[in-house]
DNA sequence: TTGGCCTTGGGACAAATGTCCTTTTAATTA
DNA sequence: TAATTAAAAGGACATTTGTCCCAAGGCCAA
C-alpha cells in the first residue's frame, strides 16, 4: 500500500553528490497539497522521506485515492512524457522531504544518463503492474477482506490514517468501512 | 476503450524497413491466448492490426479485463523491466496481427535508440494515465452510467464482444449488465 | 437433422453497500 | 476551562449488485 522505491533514492543521494545537475530540497508540513489536480507544474518530485497520498476526486467531490507513496517513489513525471494536465492531487500525509527536478533537468538526465533513464522505466512499469491486481482484488472481494489483507501488510497505516482516508483507498464509504471493521471485530471476540 | 498508439506503429514500420534489427511478424486466429498470466515469455508483442484483451483472472475464475489493444499498443513489455511474471494474459479478439521483438532486440533497441526509447516511455505513462481515471469513474458511476459511457466511446464494440466481456470490462456480473441495459431501453422507449 | 453447448435474458431472493441522520468522542481553539 | 469543530461510530432504511436458477435461441459437429 505504501509503495518504495529504494535503487532509485540511492541513486538521486548519489547524482546529488556529484552536483552536476539541479536537484533541489524541499520540505512539506504534513497535509499540504503539493499537486493539484488537472493543473501544469514545472517539476518532477521524488519522495526522500514521509508519505503522501496521491488521489483523484471526481465531480461530486469524492476522493478516489490512487496509492500512498514512500520513499523513493515518484509524481508529477507522467506530465514530462505527455504534457497533459496533472491527473491526481497529492498531498502530504507526514511531513515530507523530496528532491525536485525542474522538467529540463528531468530531460536532460533521461537522455544523458542512461541509468537514470532506466530507473525511471522501473519505475512506470512498477506503477502499472501494481495497479492492475489491486483493483481487480477490490472488486472480487467483499470489504473485509480487503482491510485484513491491508492490515496485514501496513499495520501502522491504520493508525496513522484517518478513516476517512482508508475507506477512500479501498473505494468504499467511511460507513461500510466501519461496519466492516466492527464486523471483524466480533468475530475475533467470538471466533467461529 | 480500444487503446492504440499511432506513433509507435508509425515508426516501428519506418524501423523494419531498415532491417536493422530482428522485429518478427505474426498473426494470431481470433480467440488464441497470447500470453498467459504468471508465466515467463521471451518476446514484446506491439499490435499492427487487430484487437487484444489483456485481463487477470483471479482465484475463483472471474476475470477483469484491464484493456482492450488496438493498433500500435504493446504487451508484455513491463516484464523487460522487472524480470517478473506476466501479471496478465493477453487474447485476441479478432485477428491479431503483431511485430515480435525478442528481449534482446528490445534491450538493444532501447539502449541504442533515443526515439524507441522514448515512444516505449510515453507509452509506459500512458497506460498510467489511462487507468487511473478509469477505476475511479467505474466505482462512483452506477452501471448504467458505465454502459452510456462506453456505448458513446466505441459504439462498434458493444456488437462485437460478447456481453461478458463488456461486464467483465465493467467489473459486474452479466447478470447486473443485462438488468442495466433493460433498465436504459426502458428509459429510452418510455422517457420520463 | 439432431443433440449438445454456449450465449443471452430474466425471475426471485439474498447479501453488500450507500444514504441520511444522530450520537458520541476526541481534538482544537478562543 | 469552556466552546466549537472535526472525526468516529452506528441505527434505519433504500438501493444496488450478486447468486442461483431456468428457459429460449443460435451454432456447430457428429
Amino acid at each position: 500500500m505504501i509503495r518504495t522505491n529504494h535503487d532509485f533514492i540511492i541513486y538521486i543521494d548519489k547524482l546529488r553528490k556529484k552536483g552536476s545537475y539541479e536537484i533541489d530540497e524541499q520540505v512539506f508540513a504534513p497535509k499540504t497539497m503539493i499537486l493539484k489536480q488537472d493543473r501544469r507544474y514545472s517539476s518532477v518530485y521524488l519522495i526522500r522521506e514521509g508519505i503522501a497520498k496521491c488521489y483523484i476526486t471526481d465531480e461530486n467531490g469524492k476522493e478516489f485515492i490512487q496509492e500512498f507513496l514512500g520513499q523513493g517513489m515518484e509524481f508529477g513525471e507522467l506530465e514530462i512524457f505527455s504534457n497533459k494536465l496533472t491527473i491526481c492531487s497529492v498531498t502530504s500525509v507526514s511531513e515530507l522531504k523530496v528532491y525536485s527536478f525542474p522538467h529540463s533537468t528531468y530531460r536532460a538526465l533521461l537522455k544523458e544518463d542512461p541509468t537514470f533513464n532506466g530507473l525511471v522505466m522501473k519505475a512506470l512499469a512498477d506503477k502499472i503492474r501494481y495497479k492492475a491486481p489491486r483493483h481487480s482484488y477490490q472488486h472480487s472481494y467483499p470489504i473485509e477482506d480487503n482491510i485484513l489483507r491491508l492490515q496485514k501488510l501496513f499495520p501502522e497505516l491504520t493508525e496513522v490514517l484517518p478513516k476517512k482516508d482508508i475507506a477512500n483507498y479501498i473505494g468504499v464509504t467511511t460507513r461500510s468501512l466501519n461496519r466492516a471493521l466492527k464486523e471483524l471485530k466480533q468475530k475475533q471476540d467470538n471466533p467461529k
